[in-house]
DNA sequence: CGTTTAGTTGAGCATGCTCAACGGTCGTGG
DNA sequence: CCACGACCGTTGAGCATGCTCAACTAAACG
């Protein structure tokens, strides 16, 4: 077995592996290794074939697409979250590249591995279910942010999203360079300063990677979150406690595909 | 028995029941009934709890969203298409509105009848995921559609697609009415008519709802479909045959939640 | 101490939206 | 049968959001 038993406790305890029982997780993992990649590293192309089921378990990565000489990026990712799965069930060829940011600890689980224990266990077949509609309503809400709130509102609202995760301090530190943040929100550093700048009207200073709020009333009567849209605000919204499911991603962060 | 056998033959023909042997597709659809809505009818606003699976056997289905006063209009559905799958799967709250466009006439199979059957058939819940999958793809590519592309590109790829599906002759006849089509590629009736002008250069004529193509190669050219994005050119893409689970959807068209 | 890279700021531009006006079509009712 | 109104689609003018390009600063790193 090519992964260490720390790593796989770590690999259970996301949402879909934690259903399995211990043999299933056996098969699901038949064949899976860790490897661990340098920064800018591409791990897939758009086009390519999917033959694994990525886990991000340490560092960054960054979910891309491109068309005629353009390029966009369509999620950001920190552990722990897994990738790719869409294409792995469905054997099929990758609509998006994947490029680490950081050096990144990723653990790769064969493509075969994942999709016959689907078939063998019904439970486990259900919690991937679970997962892939977490991840489509994550693209949901990643829309709607996108197409509804123009991007000073988009910043508001991620830097609310911070706040909270962070545990409502008045001050936060961003997770990522500005740079990345930008291109996570869908726009260009240039406007990412300049909404900054406009939000300064709120409250908000920003410092390097810390930011601070002096009046998070206003910012919350500009960003207005919604639980529709914003996964944190969701306070009893998921009817079961089944929050772990869902997870924000895309233009909200982290976990996809 | 609420369900005519003639609907169930249909109901079967798509994707993930087409794979359920007889017990399971029975069960699934206990307590399903088909009911018909005149048009312009709200079947589900944004945040409503989600009891039913949907499945739109007759007309056409809007799925939208809003916030703060503005409005976006995320997929047009045609039948057969099922909606609402990942709420259902979740047992979640709604992320999108769904209106009727047409009288329309759908059949509404309880969320709990579902996932029972996805929970004691394996084979059956690999099929929804599958599904779902195949929602996601199409979510994704609906993002790249929109983000990597000016709304004029978006026009003359989805006319080819039309003119692909409605069997390559050099004319196809619009299946929306514009100001639905202006939505569904993201952009106001007013523009999609200055779009429709720019590729008067590219032989493309309007008439009514007829469009006339005389020069499809330099309208692709613009175009530049690709497999990544537009579905259609997707040659042998999908390893498997298995095509039929990846609809478009979205910006795209039909297929959703 | 030079070089590189992230971030900021400003000017100009492009894509797409809003608002208003107008023509055509269809359905209703006089 | 015609007249009216409603609505779809088109066209034009002006505006807003966001992008590009360029210059400049500050910090990081050799």
């Amino acid at each position: 077995m090519t992964i260490r038993s720390a790593d796989a406790e770590r690999v259970r305890n996301i949402s879909f592996f934690k259903q399995a029982d211990d043999p299933t997780f056996a098969r699901a993992m038949t064949g899976a290794f860790l490897q661990r990649f340098p920064a800018n590293t591409t791990l897939l192309m758009e086009g390519d074939p999917v033959d694994f089921l990525y886990i991000l378990l340490e560092g960054a990565v960054e979910l891309g697409a491109g068309w005629k000489s353009k390029d966009t990026t369509l999620a950001i990712l920190r552990p722990v979250s897994t990738f790719i799965l869409a294409a792995v069930v469905l054997e099929s060829d990758s609509l998006m590249s994947a490029v680490t940011l950081e050096r990144s600890e990723i653990l790769m689980v064969p493509g075969d591995s994942l999709r016959r224990s689907m078939k063998e266990d019904a439970t486990f077949g259900f919690a991937v279910s679970e997962e892939l509609a977490g991840c489509y309503r994550g693209l949901v809400r990643s829309i709607k942010n996108h197409k509804l709130r123009d991007s000073t509102e988009r910043l508001a609202n991620y830097l609310l999203t911070q706040r909270v995760r962070q545990g409502e301090k008045n001050t936060i530190v961003l997770p990522h360079e500005k740079r990345v943040l930008a291109a996570l929100l869908g726009m260009t550093p240039e406007n990412l300063s300049r909404a900054f700048s406009k939000l300064s009207d709120k409250g908000v200073s920003v410092e390097g990677a810390h930011v601070r709020f002096d009046n998070v009333a206003a910012l919350e009567r500009l960003a207005r979150p919604t639980p529709l849209i914003d996964n944190h605000y969701a306070q009893d919204c998921n009817t079961k406690g089944k929050a772990f499911t869902e997870r924000q991603q895309g233009l909200l962060d982290t976990k996809s595909d």
